[in-house]
DNA sequence: CTGACGGGTGAGCAAGCGCTCACTCAGCCT
DNA sequence: AGGCTGAGTGAGCGCTTGCTCACCCGTCAG
């Protein structure tokens, strides 16, 4: 077990986030329906599902109450089209962060611990809805829920195993521990306030530097240059 | 790094789960207030505060809608009970897990882990609640909510911090890691499902392996007999 | 026995909710 | 210019909700 005091994993050279972290989930919908979305995510967030109004949703986009209907066909709707949106922006992030070039297994799972814990920080009104309403989400958007969760879990599974099989991390239960792994991650979204003294990069920083340790790496292989 | 697999780190004997870890939060309120309180917990943690009806936690009581509030003073108030009761409860564990005879921060933190997780797998419907409703508290309940968790942190920071200079931990900032222990603990409440594969106490073992990791314990150090 | 008290009820209130509907209006196309 | 369409509105509906209130009943102490 390394001695070294576990400080943020620095990387060789100071890089912008990738574009995915930054991407907006609702960046492709049309204005209303974006404003709507967005509206209600603040809501949602801050009172839960069943205690936002549509009337709060309809007033934070600008609309009258019936307005919400000509986009959406009801209130659920909007929490479905936020549920959807964010589950695909977690998979796609953590799909992107996986992928390409071929680097150790170390490697891309820090990478992927760094960027999910950023977009958790930085998305974290989202990913609260997201993580937290699921019991409220019409039966068939549920469904859709679970299914993206698990493959956004099988992905990250995945590469666990690759990790194990090429001996870098030492895991003798990969699902359990990636289980725990994302736990962690997702997390992040509860607790997180931009009013605290660490910034999200800071955040993934050492949130990398834990998951290494929990699985078993040398932290040092999860600086290198990506 | 220690390159043996992270399996649950097995004692030296088999224990029973403390005591303390089955308490039930709510034993020592009188009849129908107990049965009051794990109603709305049900209810709560199944549909949350909001979408729980007067009707719904006083049908699960055995009451009328009416009969409640002989009891409570509003529906917001057994919210309160639940979230003062559960937090207590949490505090005392935590609180009664670091306490006892010199033992080395390793084996202290290891066993609250255990303990911590234990509780919230096995009551993870009042943990659930207690985790996610903060928002929907009146304003003097939150903030004895806040305090009462506070605290609770500063237990297990306290310890991180001893672990560290006696030179057992390698933790570079006690109270980011302790918050990151804490939170993964606590997310057991969300994700855990008693039909799956694992038992609370399965659960509970491999947490403490991967706490001791993050904290850059030596594994070995937590299995030492109590 | 009687009155007090605690626990509980049925009925119903005021407020608020998600949603509908008839209608308006601006923009676009022929 | 006229017609059509999509976006949006004010008004209001039926229903639900948290809660109140007058009343009931069983128990217990004096």
């Amino acid at each position: 077990m390394s001695t070294a005091p576990p400080h943020a994993v620095r990387r060789a050279s100071t890089r912008a986030a990738p574009p995915q972290v930054d991407e907006d989930a609702f960046a492709d919908l049309p204005d209303t329906a974006r404003r709507i979305v967005r509206g209600a995510v603040e809501a949602f967030a801050a009172r839960g599902f069943h205690a936002t109004t549509t009337r709060d949703i309809a007033r934070r986009a600008g609309l009258s109450p019936a307005g919400l209907y000509v986009h959406y066909p009801s209130k659920a709707a909007v929490l479905g089209q936020v549920s959807r949106l964010g589950h695909e922006r977690a998979l796609a992030l953590v799909s992107e962060s996986l992928s390409g070039e071929q680097r150790p297994s170390v490697t891309r799972l820090a990478a992927v611990v760094r960027d999910f814990v950023t977009w958790h920080a930085r998305h974290h009104t989202t990913a609260r809805v997201v993580q937290n309403e699921l019991d409220a989400l019409a039966p068939l958007d549920r469904a859709a829920a679970v299914d993206l969760r698990r493959r956004t879990e099988a992905l990250v599974e995945a590469e666990v195993r690759r990790g194990v099989a090429r001996g870098e991390l030492a895991v003798a239960d990969p699902h359990a521990v990636t289980r725990a792994v994302l736990s962690l991650c997702i997390d992040v979204a509860r607790w997180y306030d931009p009013a605290g003294r660490e910034s999200p990069t800071e955040i993934a920083d050492l949130y990398a530097t834990l998951v290494l340790r929990m699985l078993g790496a040398d932290p040092a292989r999860g600086t290198e240059t990506r």
